[in-house]
Formats: structure tokens, sequence, C-alpha cells
DNA sequence: TATCGTTGTCGGAATATCCCGACGATGCTA
DNA sequence: TAGCATCGTCGGGATATTCCGACAACGATA
């Protein structure tokens, strides 16, 4: 086994606004132990950008999106992946 | 009950692209008997933009989220909530 | 206290996105 | 075939987003 509880589901993140994405975000990046500095330079994208994303900034296009998620009844989850 | 099968997990789709995100989309959308234009009306969203979304369109806001959550090793599923 | 590491936030410029109307292609049915 | 519904796609303009540098605030530590 390569985690350390044995299949036990962990952490589990609902998504259904801009400000829950940014807490999975968050949770996950300093769970990794990474600085916004650190995951910044390895996606090549701009440590501000994270912040205002872990911050929850909803922007148009995630609204967009989200919205349409709802009106069909889908769920989205962010968890982690055991690969 | 008000799902036909009894508990069992249906569908679930993982998304890890702009094209996985489409297909998921137009899975639900199909399945809830609704055509582009029907769910742009209840979203107030383009029919256009609906039908990009889609087609896999791989935007770059899209993008830069999908890399992060690569990068951190975060799986994000969409699946029908039950409510 | 002084220093370091980390994060939040502010502008302006460059870029990307969505809206909106329109048209063509496809499949189905009378 | 004709008619209808649905969908993919194009282009231009209005809008939104990201990049990038910079600075301040905060906690931890020497």
């Amino acid at each position: 086994m390569t985690t350390e509880n044995g299949g036990a589901p962990g952490h589990e993140f609902r998504v259904y606004t801009a400000a829950s994405l940014g807490d999975a975000i968050r949770h996950y990046r300093t769970e990794a132990g990474l600085t916004q500095a650190q995951l910044a330079a390895q996606t090549g994208l701009q440590r501000t950008y994270l912040s205002e994303l872990e911050s929850g900034k909803e922007t148009e296009q995630l609204k967009r999106l989200l919205r349409v998620l709802r009106q069909l009844g889908v769920r989205m989850t962010l968890d982690k992946a055991d690969w």
C-alpha cells in the first residue's frame, strides 16, 4: 500500500461554488507541502492567479460552468487520485 | 426510492480534459431530455456556448485549472446528484 | 527587534472568452 | 421530396481574464 490509511476515502470535496473549489485546491496544495510559488512554477502559472483561485474568486466563466451542472443536477467532486 | 436502480452508481465521469468534460455534460443533458436550446434558455447562456462546451473546446482557463489539479494529483468526478 | 517566508491585493496591458445573429448539414417523418 | 428540429460553426464586437511587477501584512524564528 502506498497510502497511510487502508482504503479509507480520506477527504472528498463537493464543488458547487468558486469558494469550495478554492478550498479544495488549497487543501491539496498544502497537503502536498507546496507553496503557491512552487505550484505556480510547476504549472507555469502566475502565483497571483493561484492566490485568487484559492481565495474563491468567482469568475464569470466558472459561474457559467457551475450553472450548467446545477441545472442538470450534476455533482462535481474532487478527491485524491491514487496513481 | 426515486431512482430506477436501487443505489447502483450508474454513470460516473472522470474529467481530465476539456473533451471529457464535454462528453459528461452532453450525456447528462440528453439524459435529461433537453436540447441545447432548452438548456441554454434555462441557464441564460448562449446555445453556441453549450455546443462548443460539449464539443470539448479547450479554453485557456479550463486548461489552467486542469493543469493545477493534475499537478496536485487531484481527480475530478462528475456524477448524478441525488437530490 | 530584525529578518525571512508566505500570502493577499492592487493596476495596467495583453490576451482570451462569450454573446449574437446567421448559415449549412444532418436526420427524421409525412 | 418537403418540412422541421437539432446541432456545428463562422465572424465581429463587447466583455472578462490572466500576466507581471510591486507592495503590505502576517507569523515564525533568531
